[in-house]
DNA sequence: TTTAAATGATAGTAAAACTATTATATTTGC
DNA sequence: GCAAATATAATAGTTTTACTATCATTTAAA
């Protein structure tokens, strides 16, 4: 991506954070460090007290930007998926054809993010393989219809929201397009994952990058 | 379903528990509260402790036949699959045609349990709630490669593997079979999920089974 | 009925997930 | 350039979780 990109700044919900963690240098250095922290460790494992511990700072001091470790995992989750629509939208741009701009989408929703291009300090190549593996961690808890009522969920919704309008647009009688959006950006996180640790739940044919094409030629028949 | 059937009991890989809880009376009690206390208040604030507290049995003794949560968890959902798989044979017994077979196997995996018909003391709609939302964090681990090895996710990737064996008998040339189910799989749960926490992801088109409805479609569209 | 196995009662440990307090930097406003 | 405000660091403390250990007692099997 372009250089001036990293001036744009992502927007995450106020709700998720004590402090706004772009606004110091503590708190950048929280997020890139938690974000391969977590990569590295698995949520699970991963503790304020470990990352205040490689940042040279302190637990104390994370907490005041974030009330938990659940409230962090939000935070990334959301700023992912505001980095995700800002890609798509850029890919997009100009182009007319209601095909070939659902088709762009889910290209960048299915392929492997390798870029470890730093935006705003964030390493989004190991961003992305966490979103793969933890990111669900984030909705599937007892707090989701509390945590989505303040917006913690806003971004993903949107996300799904635009691109389900695509499908719409190319076929307006379609059912179920916040269906087969959300079942195909889940999906291609979830098989992405199966082919690195439970490769029977998959089907991978070497040189091609399999979850695009499985999952563009499902939605094109689908919504034909 | 019939009553034979609480004699057939479902196979759970001996790698999961220390001890069979299915061989004492504890460990049926074990079994089947932690299903209802993780479905009310959800895997995270589920603990042995609140568990024995509530079955007047203590954490150590509890810890005999589960080394952690999560190897109950791991229990739970393997038994799940074993008795979905059940479920599935059992539909499609006598039934030729492979359409019919799949679509009954998908109606199977998509469609809401609400029998709590009890299976060897299992409350079935709540085992269902709470692989919906929990079932996921059994892989989503650091762990998943190790217990991968050592069987705890056999019964899951042979209900994947039967399913598309039936697909592949519907059109032999269908690349991506394994994909195919486990996204419809894992989807369905999403599905339902989110239908009930995050209805901006889903579409639900009242009196109408839309999770059945769309998945089937999709399927049939996709392998045709 | 002896013996072994399972459970219960109790206690203890290490770490996680916070909260509180005070001291010391650092920034900002004037 | 300095006072006041703010941010961070250092330290310590609390409660809960996730275990482990020990021993007594109950229950089941030989």
């Amino acid at each position: 991506m372009d250089d001036f990109l990293s001036k744009v700044s992502i927007q995450v919900s106020d709700k998720v954070y004590l402090k706004d963690p772009n606004s110091s240098d503590l708190g950048r250095k929280i997020l890139s460090n938690s974000i391969s922290m977590i990569d590295e460790l698995g949520f699970e494992n991963f503790t304020f007290r470990k990352l205040g511990k490689q940042i040279s700072s302190t637990e104390a001091s994370i907490y005041r930007y974030f009330e938990s470790k659940h409230k962090l995992l939000l935070y990334i989750t959301s700023w992912y998926w505001g980095w995700m629509e800002y890609r798509i939208v850029f890919s997009l741009a100009n182009i007319e054809c209601p095909k070939e701009r659902l088709e762009r989408a889910i290209s960048i929703l299915t392929e492997k993010v390798i870029i470890d291009n730093t935006f705003s300090g964030i390493d989004t190549s190991k961003l992305s393989s966490i979103v793969i593996s933890e990111s669900s961690k984030a909705y599937l808890t007892k707090e989701v219809d509390f945590e989505n009522k303040v917006g913690a969920f806003a971004g993903y919704k949107k996300l799904v929201a635009r691109i389900s309008d695509i499908v719409l647009e190319i076929n307006p009688s379609y059912l179920y397009p916040h269906m087969l959006l959300s079942t195909v950006i889940e999906g291609a996180h979830l098989q992405r994952y199966f082919a690195a640790h439970l490769p029977k739940l998959t089907d991978s044919i070497k040189g091609e990058d399999s979850i695009g094409v499985f999952y563009k030629d499902m939605i094109f028949k689908t919504i034909a």
